[in-house]
RNA sequence: GCGCCGUUGGUCCAGUGGUAGGACAUUAGCUUCCCAAGCUAAUAGCCCGGGUUCAAUUCCCGGACGGCGCACCA
């Protein structure tokens, strides 16, 4: 509800986000989250922990925000994340070289083709310019990589990269990772940390940043046989943008439960529409305004080659949709790159109901035949033997069996193979889980929440901003004050904020100003609720002369309506509490 | 990375070739006491580098940072 500048304006002022480094001059992407932001996404980060790990039973780790060159050579970032731009002598535009290539000639996947040679394709196909025409013959191509690169130890033999997402902490930990979790699927891992992206041009303050905070969870599952519960999801409700809808020409986002979207094939993974189902619930918990929210579908386009099926969650801000967060079913992509870079197997075993016996050829080629025989291809021989064997058992029924090494053909005598068919039992099978990736956003969802959360009304004539954060995610629970700090309330409400502290409550204390104006101060950071300590609260304690002392009452004030009610001073820490985690409302006072 | 515009106390702005003023905020005192009241005082600023000039916050060039557009966003 703010316009950005209002919003970027209080964050600064009131603490919740700055421009980093601001002494020396600032930097780009940067930001650093003040006291009130500091602890705003310190409770977001809780309640996405209580959500998407302790209650889903998950696992968080903790992983390095550096890692060793051949991780992100397995995980395709090398490549993937590597830009050509190739700039236009002429109009001086930026253009993907790679795409250039792609779109003019029948060569595709030109991103894995070096440098050198893409430069030598644009010469050779005299390609131009898309913007202006001119000829990009002899123009050199940057290397862009969106990763930050590091040295590990010294000199540069160990090239690192600072993680572009946190996820592949998560994958490369796979096989001690399902040890944990006793080999039986499915199991999810969770990881709240830093992530970074050398963004060419980063925007929009905190939406864009060269350093922000992912929350993911990788939820690892048998294909074939595991399926969410969809009971706790089923009949929520949320907007819902699918790519049909997105292409028809009067397409709109539709209303529709997690049940209608599973049965009606909307959301092509039960796993995937279980997500949405909790993170729509968590989003909203937060602050999110959910008329302002949706879930959109990929295009078939913009949708990864491995992605099955791939869900934004979007809120719109300033005017523009901007991405929260990303719920991919990434099959079993992942697991299966690292499986064939890395040393481990990256499986884990499946046991049938029933043990199995299966014929399986097997062979155990003579060596002192093949040695001789083929020489330094004997081993290569050996290998396609197995392979055939394994394949093709009736290629061995003849006397001679041909394989083919590097081309060429070997014929070898099949009773030199020691070919043979065994009966084997088989207990169970290694298969590669398939990987379902909840991937949000932290400081989007805060900013989000902040943009929604902005008010500004009128109270007696005056204009009044503040923040309607949810109560669970408000970096302070409680404003407590005197009336004035005199006639011993300024004593009586400190005394208050160290009990309260004790109880487990944010709690800030503040007797500076008139009492309208200590109001208006958490209104602006989004404190719920305010406790005032007045001649009341006093008057009722020094109750003397033989009467019974009524309980001490204080005023306690909420933020929303700014409406006041008077509260026991001993049932204070237990109603504020119940306040905070919504098992009461104000109006139960 | 390109183009346009911008950068003055904590925040929002005004202004000037001779180094600056307001509002809000903050602090202290007085006063008031349940929704940004009043009075007094205090704290605090010209993004950085180079050039022109006797003198640059001001003009010029470059840079950093920001906003918008383009490109980019695995």
């Amino acid at each position: 509800m703010s316009d950005g500048g209002d919003l970027v304006e209080l964050a600064k002022r009131r603490g919740f986000f700055l421009q980093s480094a601001g002494a020396y001059g600032g930097v780009s992407g940067f930001y650093t989250f003040g006291p009130s932001g500091a602890a705003l996404k310190q409770n977001i980060e809780d309640t996405w922990r209580d959500r998407f790990a302790i209650q889903e039973g998950n696992m968080e780790v903790d992983a390095p925000t550096v890692m060793p060159e051949p991780v992100f050579e397995a995980s395709g970032h090398l490549d993937g994340f590597d830009d050509m731009l190739v700039e236009c002598p002429e109009c001086a535009e930026s253009h993907r070289a790679d795409h250039i290539v792609e779109d003019n000639t029948d060569i595709e996947e030109a991103e894995s083709i070096p440098v050198a040679e893409v430069e030598e394709l644009i010469a050779e196909y005299e390609l131009v310019c898309p913007t202006c025409g001119t000829g990009l013959a002899g123009q050199a191509i940057e290397d862009f990589n969106l990763m930050f690169e590091t040295n590990i130890g010294p000199g540069s033999a160990d090239p690192g990269y600072l993680r572009p997402e946190t996820a592949q902490g998560i994958f490369i930990e796979f096989p001690q990772l399902a040890e944990y979790a006793r080999n039986q699927l499915p199991f999810g891992v969770t990881q709240i940390g830093r992530a970074y992206r050398n963004e060419i041009s980063p925007r929009k303050s905190l939406l864009r940043v060269r350093e922000f905070t992912q929350a993911e969870l990788e939820l690892f599952v048998d294909p074939e046989e595991d399926e969410p519960d969809l009971a706790a999801v089923t009949d929520v409700t949320a907007p819902f943008y699918p790519a049909r809808e997105q292409e028809a020409a009067d397409g709109q986002p539709y209303e529709a439960t997690i049940r209608e979207v599973v049965d009606d094939g909307v959301v092509g993974k039960p796993w995937i529409a279980y997500y949405l189902g909790v993170a729509k619930q968590w989003y909203e918990s937060i602050g999110v305004d959910m008329d302002r929210f949706r879930f959109r579908q990929h295009l078939s386009g913009e949708r990864a080659h491995y992605a099955a099926d791939c869900w934004d969650a979007e809120a719109e801000v300033d005017g523009d949709w901007i991405e929260l967060g990303g719920f991919a079913y990434r099959s079993d992509y992942d697991l299966s790159k690292h499986d064939s870079y890395s040393d481990e197997e990256f499986t884990v075993f499946k046991q049938y109901d029933e043990p199995v016996t299966v014929e399986r050829a097997t062979v155990d080629p003579d060596m002192s035949y093949l040695g001789p025989e083929f020489g330094g291809s004997a081993g290569a021989v050996a290998d396609a033997l197995e392979a055939l064997a394994e394949r093709d058992p009736d290629a061995f029924d003849g006397s001679e069996v041909v394989v083919e090494v590097d081309g060429e053909s070997h014929a070898v005598p099949v009773e030199k193979t020691d070919f043979g068919v065994e009966e084997v039992t088989e207990s169970g099978e290694h298969i590669t889980p398939h990987v379902v990736e909840p991937s949000l956003g932290i400081d989007r969802a805060l900013y989000t929440a902040l943009d929604h959360s902005y008010r500004e009304d009128e109270v007696d004539g005056e204009e009044r901003t503040y923040l309607a954060l949810p109560q669970e995610v408000a970096p302070t629970t409680v404003g407590v004050f005197p009336l004035m700090d005199r006639d011993g309330m300024g004593e009586y409400a400190r005394d208050l904020v160290e009990e309260l502290r004790a109880a487990g409550l944010a709690v800030t204390y503040d007797d500076s100003g008139a009492i309208g104006r200590r109001y208006r101060r958490q209104d602006e950071v989004g404190t719920p609720f305010c406790v005032t300590v007045d001649y009341a609260t006093l008057g009722e304690a020094r109750d003397d002369e033989g009467e019974p002392a009524a309980p001490d009452t204080v005023t306690v004030r909420e933020r929303d309506t700014t409406a006041q009610k008077r509260v026991p001073v001993a049932d204070l820490p237990e109603t504020l509490r119940a306040l905070r985690d919504g098992e009461r409302t104000f109006d139960d006072l």
